[in-house]
DNA sequence: TATTGTTATACTCTATAACTATA
DNA sequence: TATAGTTATAGAGTATAACAATA
């Protein structure tokens, strides 16, 4: 009865990288200064997350702290996202997006919705439905980092 | 009413990589001779495809030639798959998995959708039935190189 | 001593360009 | 000439270990 859990599993293991493929090629294709897949991401979470530090930054999004700080220092020098002095605690960094961030990041988050809706557009209503309600379920499931479970 | 499409690209941009993080954190978390994502998709297209050459698996699973070339280089020289001379047409290979191989991809998905399982252990055995079906859905809608679309 | 970041180093995944071998 | 694959090279993303600065 409940082994359904397993089928679940199973698919997921299967359909999630076929979806991340189109949405890795579709970011890249756009010619121009546009965002990869992890930059998409800390874009994003910085315009949630004013004045992050970098620790609660890679926390959040699953990084490595070095990693992050590769990442942010990619992002300061292209001019998308500013790191500041934090103003009572010294050793840490107030991080944040540039108008030019907020920009760009609207502006990649356009293209590809975009195109991931004319690819959803053959769904019919009721299947929209249920891709719609299935993604609510599972964000909640992944998104607090599972590594713990 | 059918704007819902665009809801649909959204939460589907803001999940799937949640997902996959988890996904890869997983496998990359098995001490021992484990697999990453690619390798693992890549042992698993041979597994159904005996004999294929490398550019249509280059071709399936969305990789540059090169790219492919040099995965392969690696599972041979890993014991996991093979690489013989196709008989006919000399300039073309034929790969295929290893016994060794086999094990392996049977390991690593057995662990893998185990710890997925686990995670999916919260949800009700509707929303089990509604993911399992949005994945079915999915599917199909991704695993056409949406390249071209 | 503990916390926050950065630097050094290395490995994997990825691509494009140039090349080799076969057809 | 065209196709299948490999080699050379480069760049992004990732991690761990060692370090520096501040608390």
């Amino acid at each position: 009865m409940s082994q359904s859990t397993e089928d679940c599993a199973k698919v997921i293991l299967e359909v999630a990288p076929l979806v991340m493929r189109a949405i890795r090629t579709e970011m890249r294709r756009h010619r121009g200064p546009e965002l990869s897949v992890p930059q998409f991401r800390i874009l994003t979470y910085l315009n949630r997350n004013e004045g992050a530090s970098l620790s609660q930054a890679a926390e959040h999004i699953g990084l490595a702290l070095p990693t992050m700080s590769k990442m942010i220092e990619g992002a300061v020098s292209r001019g998308l996202a500013s790191r500041l002095a934090h103003p009572s605690d010294r050793r840490r960094v107030a991080l944040s997006l540039t108008a030019e961030g907020r920009k760009t990041l609207d502006r990649a988050r356009r293209a590809t919705e975009a195109q991931m809706t004319s690819w959803l557009q053959r769904l019919s209503d009721g299947e929209k439905r249920t891709v719609l309600e299935a993604m609510r379920i599972l964000g909640p499931v992944f998104s607090a980092p599972p590594g713990g479970a």
